[in-house]
DNA sequence: CTGCCAATTGAAGCCAACTTGAGGTCAAGG
DNA sequence: CCTTGACCTCAAGTTGGCTTCAATTGGCAG
């Protein structure tokens, strides 16, 4: 069984070591040993470091990501809860095409004023984002 | 010509009054005169905040935003910037979908741990997130 | 004219997610 | 044995985007 320094952790992980003992903190990971005073981190740590950078990497926050993945990674959540996660993902990733589709346009408008294409107008619009003017 | 209550703003908007404030000091809005101490907005702020709140949901910093619009308050969309925040959504995109389908499987994957099994291993790997295990 | 209530100011506070700094520990190599 | 350098802890600082607070002002209805 070989034990990971927090150097060697951050190293091959990606991962700064403050960052790394600012999630021990928080209990999204745990050291498996000290070797005098350092934290010495089992291999599963790398993996669980992955889950929480995807999952950070799809905007959810380091609490959103505890709750979907338990400390040894293991997702405890029951399967129709993780069901919903995924539909609320599928949702915003909707939205976010959306959006996205919508700047590409914006973008290669040819309008001379964006004020004046009027799918722009849609887009301020599409949104309900738009005051009553 | 009408003016706005910063209040009325607000409402129209559903940007916070507090909010409005602290964007005319960062110079985003600018109101257009004062009536005693009240600041009096001119109805053209109502669209910049769509504007501002549209490119808040893409994603841009305040400063991005304020670097959107010209010195008369008109937007000036620079295109390869709207194409960059693009890329970016369409990347956040791939996570997403990463991340939807890892709970998906996750869900409905009968190994009997998840980190074990190749096929999620394979969905970390994906996004070429995962540490050198 | 009076009193209410919305608006004003500047400063301070808050949150997330870390980073930085100061001062201390300790295991291993020479 | 001694030095080195990676690690430790705890506190404070950082950034962005606001919100909250206390004390004050002033427009407007009655």
């Amino acid at each position: 069984m070989k034990l990971l320094d927090i150097g060697e952790v951050a190293e091959r992980s990606g991962v700064a070591p403050s960052a790394l003992r600012y999630y021990e903190d928080l209990g999204l990971i745990t050291s498996a040993a000290r070797k005098g005073l350092r934290r010495q981190f089992g291999p599963e740590v790398l993996l669980q470091l992955s889950l929480i950078t995807l999952g950070k990497a799809a905007g959810f926050s380091l609490q959103e990501v505890e709750g979907m993945f338990g400390k040894d990674g293991q997702p405890d959540l029951p399967r129709d809860q993780l069901h919903e996660r995924a539909d609320a993902l599928e949702a915003q990733i909707r939205e976010l095409t959306l959006l996205k589709e919508a700047l590409r346009h914006v973008a290669d408008c040819p309008a001379p004023s964006h004020l004046e294409c009027p799918k722009f107008q849609k887009l301020l619009q599409a949104g309900s984002i738009t005051a009553e003017v």
